[in-house]
DNA sequence: CTATGGCCCTGGTTGC
DNA sequence: TGCAACCAGGGCCATA
């Protein structure tokens, strides 16, 4: 699933693809794609504009446009589940799974593919108003083991908490499941607990990971995630957990556990993370 | 405040 | 072999 190191190998890539290009039309094949914006105004919004640049905001990519009179004016992705951001030759079609399709003014044609439909894609005159709810950025130096503390001084499970966009911006299933291996937390343990020795430890482990796997291009482990080249990323080989239930723990040998937490699929070794003491057992 | 569960979707996997 | 049920999963919303 594409999250931070996927979405950024995507801007990386994508930018000398789209900046200078103009959009010259915009055709829409699957209208929820668009969530809630009409067909009309997007086309009629981005038509004749040009790309001045492309940049990444937690797991939104943002394809940002000529100002025009507009403050921040951006088309704005977000690939969920199975999205996926080509570009091609107008003369090549984009087949079953094309979601939205920009042409543009050179001789190719950006398409938004999307199996599952989860995925987002709009005009917005006002990027940054659109973030603007959105927690740290967790590659940003101002991201701090000590910002990271304050944000973990609440009941929550740590899990949960790490996956609200609202708190840390860009963490996705995979690099929780990651980082808390690394640090050496149970997904379930109370934030506010977490001594501060280890909020250094879970601090770098979420960069370290982000910026492993963004070197390899990101993860695919199924048949989604490929950057915009066509190509899967490479750090699945180097997942500790994630996907590992029944294998041995690469640090311990004990077998790796999944347990669902949250609702989400959630991979440790019982050894190396060791379980929440459970209150009010009986 | 925190947690839970449904919803959106489809292709792949599992079960009979 | 064939087909149906089931499942994953990010974000959002309603409910407990």
């Amino acid at each position: 699933m594409p999250e931070l190191p996927e979405v950024e190998t995507t801007v990386r890539q994508l930018q000398p693809l789209l900046r200078g290009r103009r959009v010259q039309q915009a055709r829409v094949h699957w209208l929820r794609t668009l969530g809630g914006q009409s067909a009309r105004d997007l086309a009629q919004a981005v038509r004749g504009r040009r790309v001045v640049g492309v940049r990444r905001r937690a797991k939104w990519i943002v394809i940002e446009l000529d100002p025009a009179q507009d403050p921040d004016p951006a088309i704005i992705v977000h690939l969920r589940m199975s999205g996926r951001l080509v570009v091609l030759p107008h003369t090549q079609p984009a087949g079953p799974y094309a979601r939205v399709s920009l042409r543009l003014s050179d001789a190719n044609s950006l398409h938004f593919l999307d199996v599952r439909k989860f995925g987002r894609l709009r005009f917005t005159r006002d990027a940054a108003r659109e973030f603007r709810e959105l927690g740290w950025e967790p590659l940003a130096p101002e991201f701090t083991a000590e910002v990271l503390g304050t944000g973990l001084k609440t009941r929550r499970r740590l899990k949960p908490l790490l996956l609200d966009q609202n708190v840390v911006a860009g963490l996705g299933n995979i690099y929780v499941d990651e980082a808390l291996f690394m640090a050496g937390l149970h997904p379930e343990v109370p934030a506010h607990g977490v001594r501060s020795e280890k909020v250094v430890r879970l601090h770098a482990a979420i960069q370290s990971v982000l910026h492993a796997a963004i070197q390899q291009d990101g993860a695919s482990f199924d048949a989604f995630y490929r950057t915009p080249q066509g190509q899967p990323g490479r750090f699945q080989a180097q997942f500790q957990v994630y996907g590992r239930g029944g294998l041995p723990c690469r640090r311990c040998h004990t077998p790796i556990r999944r347990l669902v937490v949250a609702q989400r699929g959630t991979h440790i070794c019982p050894r190396c993370q060791r379980a929440p003491r459970r209150h009010g057992g009986r």
